[in-house]
RNA sequence: GGAGCUUUAGCCAAGCGGUAAGGCAAGGGACUGCAACUCCCUGAUCCCCGGUUCAAAUCCGGGAGGCUCCUCCA
């Protein structure tokens, strides 16, 4: 499949290292808050690939990082009167309900900082040693002197960088361009180390978290588009320097969610957290999935109201299609016919080119059209199944999936007293069990 | 000041040189015991001005909006 490689700007042929296994790691979060739906914007895209990925035949190994050591935590644990432990356990869990919540797949790995630490330490301590990095005071900075080709992801020039550069040139560092990779401190939670007491530095975790687990290069690394300086930038300068790669062979972003017009962050305060989301999250998952991930979604709740009956049709024609097959016994086929294999394959192009999920929605709006046609029209029980199968894979893949089953006995009873009932046109009857299969939670 | 992205019907949006997908909303019609669902029909000189080309929403130049990054942020 292609797909964008921000460090080469161009669509890319996706080769993975090893045969048959992709390997994606994508920056998570800190974790001293709870995460607002543009935070959710790389969990859904990432979990999406990772599915269309498995469709497709490959393993996916994949992983996502908690920074759970950070001054943020530690403002939160005062602010919270509990330890930055407790702060990080308590967003961990949130995060991870929210992952479910949002209908993702929560079995990807998920290293923690406060995990990593001898290898961090050893990390830089390498790092030093080559002179990529150097210790001032207690602090240790990587020095990007050091690396000519600095800024190749970001396609900055290091000279340019320094004119703009708008953080005050601490005088502990040789250039304003330089960044900690150890800091001194002796508050909360530190770590000895050979420079004295301190902690990480944000950028050194990636790297090292993705040679812990994977052992070498990845296939894909990935991230909100604001990594891109300096965060991302500055794990493949640490990872030239000592392994001479780009840590990642392609480099994914997706672009942000804003509130409105204006940008949604947690420190301008308008954001609106996943956990209070007042729709069904698939329907969320479809406003996204309605746009390209690498193109800004405006959100606003008019935006938001418009996927809704989106999703419904979808899920109605799945419900009467699920319905139709309970009824007449018809789920064991395993029928693929010739129709519903070009849907899958028109699915699989638009996924093909860099992930075009909106091409995929609108091929599963296709084939709800095709499913609600047949169920108006002949019948046919092969077409019908097979149907059910392509969509029910696709759903999966967008995360659109709702969890049918099949009707109880009681139910399917009620059921065949139903549609007899309206035969013989006993109609305050078939509206009382009507209502009763309803009540039951039967989706007609 | 530097770098980049973006502008397609009321709204969202695809499109990557060959004559504007799809969805939502709106209007009209069909189906229906009621309700819901569903189906059919109706809509765009692609921000503006030049240029290249047999052919441009698509390429080039200029202009005007909007956005982002260069600073913690997915």
């Amino acid at each position: 499949m292609k797909l964008y490689n921000t460090y080469t700007n161009k669509i890319e042929e996706l080769k993975p290292i090893k045969e048959n296994t992709v390997t994606i790691y994508y920056c998570g979060p800190t974790v001293y808050n709870y995460i607002h739906i543009g935070n959710a914007r790389p969990i859904i895209f990432f979990d999406t690939l990772k599915k269309y990925l498995e469709h497709k035949g490959y393993k996916v190994i994949m992983a996502s990082n908690f920074t759970d050591i950070n001054e943020k935590i530690l403002n939160q644990s005062k602010i919270e009167g509990i330890s930055e432990m407790e702060v990080a356990e308590k967003y961990i869990k949130a995060y991870m309900d929210d992952v479910r919540f949002l209908n993702a797949d929560d079995s990807f790995l998920k290293p923690r900082v406060t995990e990593t630490i001898p290898e961090i330490i050893d990390f830089i301590d390498s790092l030093v040693k080559v002179g990529a990095a150097y210790k001032s005071g207690g602090d240790v900075y990587y020095r990007v002197s050091s690396l000519p080709e600095y800024g190749r992801l970001s396609n900055r020039k290091t000279d340019e960088l320094i004119q703009g550069a708008r953080v005050e040139v601490r005088d502990e560092k040789e250039s304003g361009l330089d960044f900690a990779l150890w800091k001194e401190f002796h508050e909360g939670i530190k770590y000895d180390s050979p420079w004295g007491e301190g902690r990480p530095g944000w950028h050194t975790e990636c790297c090292v978290m993705i040679h812990k687990l994977f052992g070498g290069m990845i296939d894909i690394h990935g991230g909100g588009a604001d990594l891109i300086f300096p965060h991302h930038e500055n794990e493949i300068a640490q990872n030239e320097s000592l392994y001479h790669n780009r840590i990642a062979n392609i480099w994914m972003h997706n672009a942000r969610v804003n509130f409105g017009q204006e940008k949604m962050s947690k420190s301008l305060g308008n954001v609106i957290w996943v956990k209070d989301l007042k729709c069904d999250p698939r329907a969320y998952r479809l406003l996204l999935l309605k746009s390209s991930y690498r193109n800004i979604v405006s959100y606003t709740d008019e935006l938001q109201a418009q996927t809704i009956p989106e999703l419904e049709k979808i899920d109605t024609a799945m419900n009467k299609l699920f319905l139709y097959l309970d009824v007449n016994d018809l789920f064991n086929s395993s029928i693929q016919s010739l129709e519903s294999l070009d849907f899958m394959k028109r699915f699989d192009d638009a996924n093909e080119e860099d992930m075009n999920t909106p091409n995929g929605v609108t091929v599963i709006n296709d084939l709800v059209k095709e499913i609600n046609l047949e169920l108006r029209g002949r019948k046919d029980s092969d077409i019908l199944v097979s149907y059910y199968n392509v969509l029910k894979e696709m759903l999966y893949v967008y995360g659109l999936n709702q969890n049918l089953e099949r009707m109880s006995l009681e139910n399917r009873n009620l059921y065949n007293e139903w549609i007899d009932a309206r035969k013989e046109k006993d109609f305050s009857k078939a509206d009382e069990l009507r209502n009763k299969l309803l009540s039951n939670g039967v989706k007609l």
